[in-house]
DNA sequence: AATGAATGAGCGTTCATTCAT
DNA sequence: CATGAATGAACGCTCATTCAT
């Protein structure tokens, strides 16, 4: 079931998600929160009971929204070939990553409260990882794919490597000619896609020609 | 130039760093360390100047040694075969992350101060594409590989892969039988060079055969 | 002139007093009080001004019922003997205090606001004094009592030794055998009223045989 | 054994006194404590630990010194005759609880912190209450007393009565003409001293003539 | 050179109260 | 007339740091 958030808990989920994004969760203090999203500092207790609950309302906000995102996708790529439903769902883990990256993860202190979104999220990778098996295996049938990789191994690659590059831009973008922030991130996303998808279909003997 | 520490400073460096790398920097209190570094609570500040100067000399002080590290085995492999440098190379930058995991990028925080020592890991990234390009130019040449990637898109791999795999345990453990968390570690270490080898071997065109 | 209250206003004073009795006026919250009784936060400001208001409101009415008891009280002993009307009085004021001990000086805090209510006890107080002083009257006069002691003396000694018995029950069960509270509270009492009328009379010089 | 304290310590728990006196535990805030002392807002949690625990020492404090006060006392009257001691020990404890009131059973709310040293007025009273018993026993004996009435009750008299001289003065100073407080206390505490004396020799049926 | 006492700033939270509806 | 959302102030406490010794 899904909790509904009013306009001004949306409100300070962002300010939030932004913040801790940056400086972490203890790196951020209510005080800093509040004054951003132009509240009273009393609003987060208010609305969440603390902020540790905020912070787990934001990780479940954020983990639903990108199952939702994910659940609409896989439907619109249902009936396509193998390889392309490859190539599109390996543009589109990327893409969705670049879009919320900084939430992913971004628990690394041992937070008990956040142990059963957690589960959420790992529930999310787990689809990932059934929805590449299938994948995997209808290619390998159709005879487009000759090896069949495990797919949490794809998965870890495909994340793992997206995240890498949107937290090291001081390394990636010496590979990224770009002239300011924005433009880097189109391009490093590009450069990515095109990388990671070179090494899934290589992983998949795929034969692109 | 590499700073020295004392004994005493040297202690402090690794009480912070096994704490902070178990609860984040934030969490971690400067009394926390100096308590379980059996010394004053004044000494960081007087030692370092303060917390965050402390991480500063923490992080250059693991750097350099990862580098250092890094220089000696690089001599170790300098004569081999393409094919067999690059499996060992894949190895021991995953091995290296394993052990010391929790210092690359655990600054997500907006730490000016340690703009300049992030240089010193993303010089140590560009030693390893450095090396990564020698290794691929040489097999092109000996015609082992048939296909150059671009090293920094497989260190990317290498490391993006490794990070996340340590960071989300509870995921990747659904697919290594292990009983104990240690046992975890090791197979998940195992698994992950075995897959990444693949991917890497796979890009390179390279006929394990 | 008596304040008249609503039924919504009496039952927040009947909850109020139930809470601070139990754990003080600065230990207990508007929001305890009010979510007790079932009635929205704002209710304490609206009603009554303010906490502190509500507090003084309470205290009249509980002042003033006691008045109005003990008025009642004395109607009934009026035709007796000095000695039985002595007896009453003393065993009907340890009642009343068992029964609403809490609020006799439970204002330890400087509650300016209570000044003109804390008038209203004193008033109570003296109007014991005066019928102590009649029943001592008339029972020198008609030879019971050989001795008149003041009677502000008699009403403190009987007020402070019930107060104490109350508050310091860990003290006073040590003396009286009890299963459990409620029996403790009652043995107590009559163990008090005992010893008080013994006191009482010794002072009055009155020969119970 | 005794918990020794610093002049700072000391200066802390005689503010807190006079302050947790006048307006409660709860109504009396660190801040208020430490700007009345001087001191700094940290002050009491780094030496006390917290609020509370501070309240804890401030009780232990007080009963400790209480109870050497009267150990000492009693030394001075042990080779006096009982009438004489009776005396003596009445306004001895009249007294001591003028100079020192405000702790005794100042705490009304129910503070679990201090249960354990609750035990140490309660053996404080129990002394007093031994004492007590030896002198009305030996005043049995030698035939001064002809009543041997409870001690335990007649300290709650005593104790009782004076608390509520001291909690009622706008009472008790209705029938004690002073001019300014100062004096009132020294005539309410001879006016007490007086009328308890007569009431304890009233029970014990001595004859003072 | 090193310490432990002490500090001021800031923490998350709760408070009684206000205000728009 | 009554409410629930929202507020500013204050709460007890912990923080990294300073300072006298």
């Amino acid at each position: 079931m899904r909790k509904k958030f009013t306009d001004k808990q949306t409100k300070i989920l962002d300010v939030a998600e932004e913040l801790i994004a940056k400086k972490g969760f203890e790196g951020t203090s209510v005080r800093d929160i509040c004054s951003k999203a132009n509240i009273n500092v009393a609003m987060i207790s208010y609305y969440f009971g603390s902020k540790e609950k905020m912070m787990s309302y934001l990780y479940q906000y954020r983990v639903q929204r990108t199952k939702e995102s994910f659940s609409e996708f896989a439907q619109t790529i249902k009936e396509g070939k193998p390889e392309m439903q490859m190539k599109e769902i390996v543009n589109y883990v990327i893409s969705l990553l670049f879009k919320y990256s900084y939430f992913h993860g971004f628990v690394t202190q041992e937070m008990r409260s956040l142990d059963n979104v957690k589960d959420d999220l790992l529930e999310f990778y787990q689809t990932c990882v059934g929805r590449l098996d299938e994948i995997i295996k209808r290619g390998i049938v159709s005879g487009v794919f000759h090896n069949a990789p495990k797919s949490e191994d794809i998965l870890t690659m495909i994340i793992g490597s997206t995240l890498f590059v949107i937290r090291n831009k001081n390394f990636y973008e010496m590979y990224v000619p770009a002239n300011n922030d924005a433009q880097y991130m189109k391009e490093a996303e590009q450069k990515l896609k095109n990388s990671t998808l070179l090494s899934v279909f290589a992983l998949l003997d795929y034969d692109a020609d």
